[in-house]
DNA sequence: AGGACCATGTAAAGAGTTACATGATTAT
DNA sequence: ATAATCATGTAACTCTTTACATGGTCCT
């Protein structure tokens, strides 16, 4: 139920709507734990019910703002000290790895090679993301710059993998 | 839908039942596409029904080995060369990470640390297997190796950053 | 007036998890 | 005998995705 958490971390740093939500989960959040509009909205539904969050405004065009409570704060701390993380690793590109010698050693190379290429553009972006993040220096900021780092050493070593992997084949 | 292809993939190599390709799963791709005895049971009988696999042969306790076909092994080949893998990461770790803010300085740090231990056990579980798949000669430990030096790197890479990490709090 | 954007919600289908339920065969 | 293991299946629930549906407000 991380989704949840999600919700609460970001409404922990301020109030916003639902669409605001939806908006800083693409921003900030779409490379740990995408979210769609339509979760969003029922997540925030079942949250208000669950007293985590309360309705503490309301704007034009039936928006609703929610902001945490005491209750909720409380909740993800709990959330972050306590609860053991699940490793769940699903990996379609990989498993396509483990059945490669389905295909030729031609197709098995460029498929590693065309990983390799994805790997380098996602990099690329992830540049781009820490130039949005450098000079800032909220909560979010901060924390987000050490959650980007991870995925820029996870990918450097994706890529250096991918590159060795090629040469393994035949 | 790659259970689909998970289940196609092993086929591949040689028939086998559900119960069979259950501990297949378990034993070799638990950390690539975890799936349950229950998802396997039902996969097959779809499979089955989309003309993908075989029943090649019953035994007893009601066994039902199934074979791929060409038309499935057409579709496993289809799969690995021309769709493009899906980059879904979710990270219920990571997420912390992002509302570490949230708690203490040292309960953050102590997350931190606790994720390196985790890391560390991990690697060590991964030298097991690459201790089991050594010697081995077929395609899957073939591919296997590479899928596991795929898990020791990024372990390791995940590991430094989690001592990194832990060293930008405050 | 019209387009961009704000804003919320529902429905249906697909995937995955956990638990239940049942029974046959083999080895000690 | 009986325990371990082989073997298959179903049910209920949660989470995620995609699509549908609707309408308000702001800016030019």
């Amino acid at each position: 139920m991380s989704l949840r958490h999600a919700v609460l971390g970001l409404l922990s740093e301020e109030p916003a709507s639902g669409y605001d939500l939806m908006k800083m989960f693409e921003i900030s959040l779409s490379n740990v734990w995408p979210a769609t509009q339509s979760q969003l909205y029922g997540e925030l539904g079942k949250l208000a019910e669950a007293g985590l969050v309360d309705v503490s405004a309301e704007g034009p065009r039936g928006r609703k703002e929610y902001a945490i409570t005491e209750e909720g704060l409380a909740e993800l701390r709990r959330w972050i000290t306590e609860v053991e993380p699940t490793r769940v690793t699903r990996s379609d590109m990989l498993l396509r790895v483990f059945f490669l010698a389905q295909v030729s050693p031609d197709q098995a190379r460029a498929y590693l090679r065309h990983q390799a290429e994805l790997v380098r553009e996602r990099l690329e972006n992830l540049e781009g993301v820490r130039g949005f993040l450098r000079e800032r220096e909220d909560n979010l900021s901060v924390h987000g710059r050490i959650t980007l780092e991870y995925g820029l050493r996870l990918g450097k070593a994706q890529l250096e993998w991918a590159e060795w992997a090629e040469g393994q084949i035949r």
